[in-house]
DNA sequence: GAGCTGACACGGC
DNA sequence: CGCCGTGCCAGCT
């Protein structure tokens, strides 16, 4: 039964509110801290109820970013002393990782 | 009611 | 290593 409810809307805005500034995480972290079967809904809810949120903080799995974001993106994580390269962050060291 | 689209992840090449 | 194709779930036309 997994439709969308407002609670895992709220869920996942405060898990990305939560990540502190100089750090990163993933989609699919946060959809699997917040419960929710994929990753894509994750961005779907950025998308949608995102703009008030540091979404700048979350990136692929891989570190990459999404086309249309990734110039804005790169820009507000450079500002938060994030190292990137071209399109692409290095989360090794920054990947905040949610309590289970 | 059916089909296309998307702020993703993962496995191959 | 990086690019490409396939699978997933929900929303919109």
């Amino acid at each position: 039964m997994p439709a969308l409810e407002d609670a895992d809307v709220e869920r996942v805005r405060a898990l990305i509110r939560s990540v502190p500034s100089g750090h990163v995480t993933t989609y699919g972290d946060v959809a699997r801290a917040a419960g929710l079967g994929n990753a894509r809904m994750v961005g779907w809810i950025l998308r949608t109820d995102g703009a008030d949120l540091p979404w700048h903080r979350v990136v692929r799995a891989d570190g990459s970013l999404a086309p249309h974001l990734a110039t804005e993106q790169a820009l507000r994580l450079q500002a938060e002393n994030v190292t990137v390269s071209g399109h692409r962050v290095l989360l090794r060291p920054l990947r905040h990782v949610f309590p289970a």
